[in-house]
DNA sequence: CAGTGAGCGAGCTTCCGCTTGACTT
């Protein structure tokens, strides 16, 4: 849009300026006077590209999403009327709605292309109403992927706006500002001010509060796990290894020792081996929700990183649109990856397919995710952009390539005296297809495995073996969510869009119901014994379980939150409400239901659960008694304060204050035990004398640190532990500390210092930091040369702090 | 830069889905 243009007038000298300025005017004139056809569509960078397609008689311009909204700070519905939205015009939308309207005014037809889909087609309402338009001439066109073909189509074959699409859009609108807007409410007065609950949000914390409860309850189960490592000559007298496993698994050691005793006295040998042919598939091209798993999986991108990544490269006109439901390929697209497939692998690479969209509630406006021109393999641009680029177009590219080929070789090894049988299980690619561009991750895959080529052997062959062990193996949990594996989970309820899925990660983290936490893991002994010749010994092997890494973790107040709303608003907290409701937003937009009558029908019993939630007196807290203390008899409770969970000591009574401690990061309501609350109150401590001077631990606003000479000094998060640390650490600390301290200062003038900043050096006055030019050594600056640098420095504007939230 | 934790009450917070820039260090 010629709106958009940047250029800074103030830094071009005059006949820059006139210049500058005849292109604004003549763009202005271009639009106001010259506009036969105005489009418009939902993104600016689809405007450019179309307006390419559409030549000079069409005009296109964005309107950049949704123009119109319910009230911001208000319901914005009026309920006894029959449920009337009140929309407003948002502030930030007020100057593309009236460069919309100027444009509208001096076109002489008006084409709306937003989506085809329940939004867009509100889009396409609101904006009519907006813009003043005659929706009787207004012309209504879609077209789902951006190719010449599809939108001349368009153009030709417009169409009225379907109410039915909009009252669909309007009762999900609706339902979702109730729903928000009146439970949100209830949590503040029951539980803690400013926080919130929807239709999406609060099962996505449920999600996690229910496999965190899972993972609570689960008891590990150890089995023993038998192998074995065989050798034997084959006919062609070759000396050959194979590493095979017993099917049966033992539940305990004596069970396993059993059969080892059996083992070293048996023979082995090949009993039978089957190969079986086998396919393999790719997986369809790039939709948001599978982009954002495989960026997370092969790039460790987290969900919002790869959105900004692909917003870039989409503005670039790299990419197709990155927030779709679809994997539908456009014909065009077919096309030129069957051209660049089979002049870069051969024809027998090729095999064109178009892929069905599963995912449930899917709108399909858009085309699946694939580059915009498929024989550009790599990009320019910064690294992450490159790798995001490569991943759609390998991803894209498979998805269009013939079947993998593989033979999986099954050989089992018998005993005699027969007791169990062993298997080797290999697999080999007879015609790798579209592995040789892109094989899928998956999550949770387990190490061990892979799958070998396995060494030529003939049935009836006898084998020795080299030896044979069983390791005990412990049952895991159900994995927590990562917040790709969160995004993969509510496309299957069918909750959440394309465009809200890196938002809803990050408001349930910003409300604090959820965190992204590592964990390090303990330590767990395994038992393991072997049998080498006929001498079988017993050993032990550890393994680290429960290690994780930027895993989703509930938070107490996620806890309280989600148990008071399954209790109070369990309809809406079910797995199931979305899917439930869009079946009824389906009906709207068939024409078989009035959205008015849905609204109500949901509005009464709902508004009455409202209401006795918030009759119940009692507000939530997480409170839970954990005994008493056995130094001073006192009661001991665990609850949610004012600032965060908190672990008491006595009953609050007039004149006596109870001791407060807060639960550690890694600490739940739910689960920590009166041991682990006392020693919550073993901080502030002493940890001894350094330098003539008492180093008290304690943890504070920041996190945990050592007091030393009224100086602070921070503990390594992940690293140290203010409950365990020892003087010599402390020390440590405090000697880094002081060390960085010294080399930050280059040079010290007094009231100006030159300092080493995490962006290099830099010189500071008054709390006030200025840069150092380009080419001058810090360390010959001399005061004189620092103050010419701040007074230069000093012009610039001073920088307005970023509001802050508290 | 290194606590708070009760209760009262003013005035504020909040939803989901479309879209991009703002904004720093």
């Amino acid at each position: 849009m010629w709106a958009n243009l940047t250029i800074n007038e103030e830094s071009s000298p005059i006949i820059l300026k006139l210049v500058i300025r005849f292109i604004y005017f003549a763009l202005f004139f271009k639009s106001y006077l010259m506009t036969e056809n105005l489009v418009i569509v939902e993104s600016p960078a689809k405007a450019k590209t179309i307006e390419k397609f559409l030549g000079k008689d069409y005009t296109v311009v964005s309107s950049f999403g949704h123009i119109r909204d319910l009230s911001k700070n208000k319901l914005g519905i009026e309920i006894e009327k029959g449920f009337k939205p009140v929309y407003e015009i948002p502030a930030d939308k007020q100057k593309v709605v009236s460069e919309l309207k100027k444009l509208a005014a001096g076109a002489k037809n008006v084409w709306i292309a937003s989506d085809e889909d329940r939004e867009g087609e509100a889009i396409a309402w609101h904006l009519i109403a907006v813009l003043g338009l005659d929706a009787s001439t207004t012309k209504r066109i879609v077209f789902h992927e951006i190719t010449k073909e599809a939108i001349a189509k368009a153009i030709e074959t417009p169409r009225a706006v379907n109410m039915d699409l909009v009252n669909a859009q309007q009762a999900r609108r609706l339902l979702d500002r109730i729903v928000g807007f009146e439970i949100s409410p209830v949590l503040w007065k029951k539980v803690q001010p400013a926080l919130s609950a929807g239709r999406v949000q609060s099962v996505a914390v449920r999600l996690i509060v229910d496999r965190e409860r899972e993972i609570i309850g689960f008891a590990p189960e150890s089995a023993f796990r038998v192998t074995g490592l065989f050798n034997g000559l084959n006919n062609k007298s070759e000396e050959v290894i194979l590493k095979a496993e017993c099917t049966k698994k033992f539940s305990n050691e004596n069970e396993a020792l059993k059969l080892l005793e059996r083992c070293a006295k048996a023979s082995f040998a090949i009993e039978n081996i089957s190969v079986k042919p086998g396919t393999r598939s790719p997986a369809p091209p790039f939709t948001t929700s599978t982009l954002q798993q495989e960026a997370y999986r092969k790039l460790g991108f987290s969900v919002a990183q790869t959105m900004s990544v692909a917003q870039k490269l989409y503005e670039a006109g790299r990419i197709t649109y990155m927030r779709t439901d679809s994997t539908n390929l456009s014909s065009l697209a077919l096309n030129t990856a069957r051209e660049v497939i089979t002049a870069d692998y051969g024809t027998e690479y090729s095999k064109t397919r178009q892929f069905k969209t599963h995912a449930k509630g899917a709108q399909e406006a858009h085309e699946a995710i694939r580059p915009t021109y498929f024989d550009k393999k790599s990009i320019t641009g910064n690294n992450n952009e490159k790798k995001l680029y490569e991943l759609i177009w390998k991803r894209a590219i498979a998805s269009q390539m013939a079947e993998a080929k593989t033979e999986k070789t099954t050989i089992t090894i018998g005993m005699n005296p027969a007791a169990e049988v062993f298997t080797a299980v290999g697999e080999v690619i007879r015609f790798d297809g579209f592995l040789r561009v892109y094989s899928e991750s998956y999550d949770n895959v387990a190490e061990d495995d892979e799958k070998t080529l396995l060494p030529a052997v003939a049935k009836g062959m006898s084998l020795d073996a080299v030896n044979i062990t069983a390791t005990q193996r412990y049952t895991t949990p159900p994995p927590r969510y990562t917040e790709a594996s969160l995004v993969k989970k509510l496309e299957e309820l069918g909750i959440g869009r394309p465009s809200t899925y890196a938002p809803i990660i990050s408001t349930i983290q910003a409300r604090g119901y959820v965190a992204r936490e590592d964990r390090p893991g303990e330590k767990r002994i395994l038992m393991v014994l072997t049998l080498t010749g006929s001498k079988i010994t017993k050993s032990e092997k550890t393994e680290v379980a429960g290690k994780e890494k930027a895993k989703l973790f509930p938070k107490d107040i996620g806890i309280i939150v989600n148990d008071f709303l399954t209790a109070n608003f369990p309809d809406i907290l079910d797995y199931n409400f979305t899917a439930g409701v869009e079946k009824e937003f389906d009906e709207i937009a068939g024409g078989d239901l009035e959205w008015g009558k849905m609204l109500s029908d949901f509005y009464s019993p709902f508004h009455k659960s409202v209401d006795e939630s918030l009759a119940r007196k009692e507000r939530m807290t997480g409170n839970r008694e954990l005994g008493n203390d056995p130094a001073t008899g006192l009661p001991v409770f665990v609850k949610m304060s004012k600032y965060g969970p908190v672990v008491q000591l006595g009953e609050a009574s007039p004149g006596n204050k109870p001791r407060f401690a807060n639960l550690r990061r890694d600490q739940l309501l739910e689960t920590i035990t009166l041991e682990e609350a006392l020693v919550l109150f073993s901080l502030p401590r002493s940890l001894g004398d350094y330098q003539g001077s008492e180093m008290i631990v304690s943890s504070g606003k920041f996190g945990p640190y050592v007091r030393h000479n009224s100086k602070f000094f921070s503990l390594k998060r992940g690293v140290d532990d203010p409950y365990s640390i020892t003087a010599e650490r402390a020390i440590e600390l405090i000697v880094e500390k002081l060390e960085g301290e010294k080399k930050k200062v280059i040079n010290d003038f007094g009231e100006i210092q030159v300092l080493n900043g995490r962006y290099g050096p830099y010189i500071t006055m008054d709390k006030n930091n200025f840069r150092i030019p380009k080419g001058t050594d810090p360390a010959t600056l001399t005061k004189e040369e620092c103050l010419k640098i701040i007074e230069k420095g000093g012009q610039k504007k001073k920088s307005a702090k970023p509001a802050k939230k508290k």
